[in-house]
DNA sequence: CTAATCTCAGCAGAACTGAAATTG
DNA sequence: CCAATTTCAGTTTTGCTGAGATTA
């Protein structure tokens, strides 16, 4: 979606709540972007690094599921923070078809970083609401979200429940 | 952004605006699009058709910022449209660099259906919230929207100041 | 044999860039 | 000569599909 409106736009346009979700998120993604490139990062990197830091050592499937990042993107995003020396990338003794991807100390450091980062990026997004208004726009996103992650739910990558 | 997840996300980012936002815009555009498919629309020729509707006839540059819809896409949407018989495109004789576009009978007649269509896929979006909670998430999303628009405005086509 | 994991190669949609052709 | 409009061709970015190789 275009990001920029210099005229009049249709009210019944402006007001569509898909368009102002639309919008306000690629606002919210290009913040993030910038100011996670001043340290030479991408959202995927931080969502990587905070699951390692949340639960600990990994598979790159664990990761996926953990972070939302699909099987086959992780690769490459796991090869990058291999190569800036964040995490470590080694085979599983136990199941051999698995790597265990492991946060470095220099990984947990960089983590702080871009947590600093990323919070600059969320206030300045946010800046126009109040305290208040903010809890109340993350609740009702957050509710938004659930439903429909737990509604629209199509197939895990292994069907959960039949035998 | 993935828009699945069946296992445990961390917190920091489960309830990060940014994400949250990617997600909701993600499901949103699912929704649209799917009712929208049903009628062979996509949301640029609702969009398109909503502001022919709303400021009368106008030239491809004007519906490119009463839409948002880049200049370069705007070909495409009112050949797809042109085709279907929904508007119609006449070099404008007073200018003629431009195309008058204007919107046919049946346009305006389909434009009827796909706001039905665009009014279910809102419905079963925001299904979640009430009706007060609703008004509430539109109201903080142009808040949002809206000053970043004005804040962040890069360049517009044509400088609208300078002399 | 079936299933899970990692990896790679490539596709599809969306938004944008740059430039040519025409006209003001 | 400069600017605006339409159009086209191509790039970039993102999430995804599909399949091969390996191991359980």
């Amino acid at each position: 979606m275009s990001t920029e409106e210099h005229q009049t736009v249709p009210p019944r346009l402006r007001e569509l709540p898909s368009r102002l979700l639309a919008q306000a998120a690629t606002h919210a993604q290009r913040l993030v972007a910038e100011q996670l490139t001043t340290a030479d990062a991408r959202t995927w990197h931080y969502a990587t690094l905070v699951a390692l830091d949340a639960y600990g050592p990994a598979s790159q499937a664990g990761l996926s599921s953990r972070t939302g990042i699909h099987r086959s993107d992780l690769v490459a995003v796991i090869n990058e923070l291999a190569e800036r020396g964040l995490v470590q990338r080694a085979p599983d003794p136990a199941d051999r078809r698995r790597n265990t991807v492991s946060l470095t100390t220099s990984g947990r450091g960089r983590l702080r970083r871009l947590e600093q980062l990323l919070d600059t990026a969320q206030e300045e997004l946010l800046s126009p609401l109040s305290t208040s208004e903010r809890t109340q726009l993350i609740r009702l996103l957050g509710r938004i979200v659930d439903h429909h992650a737990t509604t629209a739910a199509p197939m895990p990558q292994t069907t959960p429940d039949a035998p």
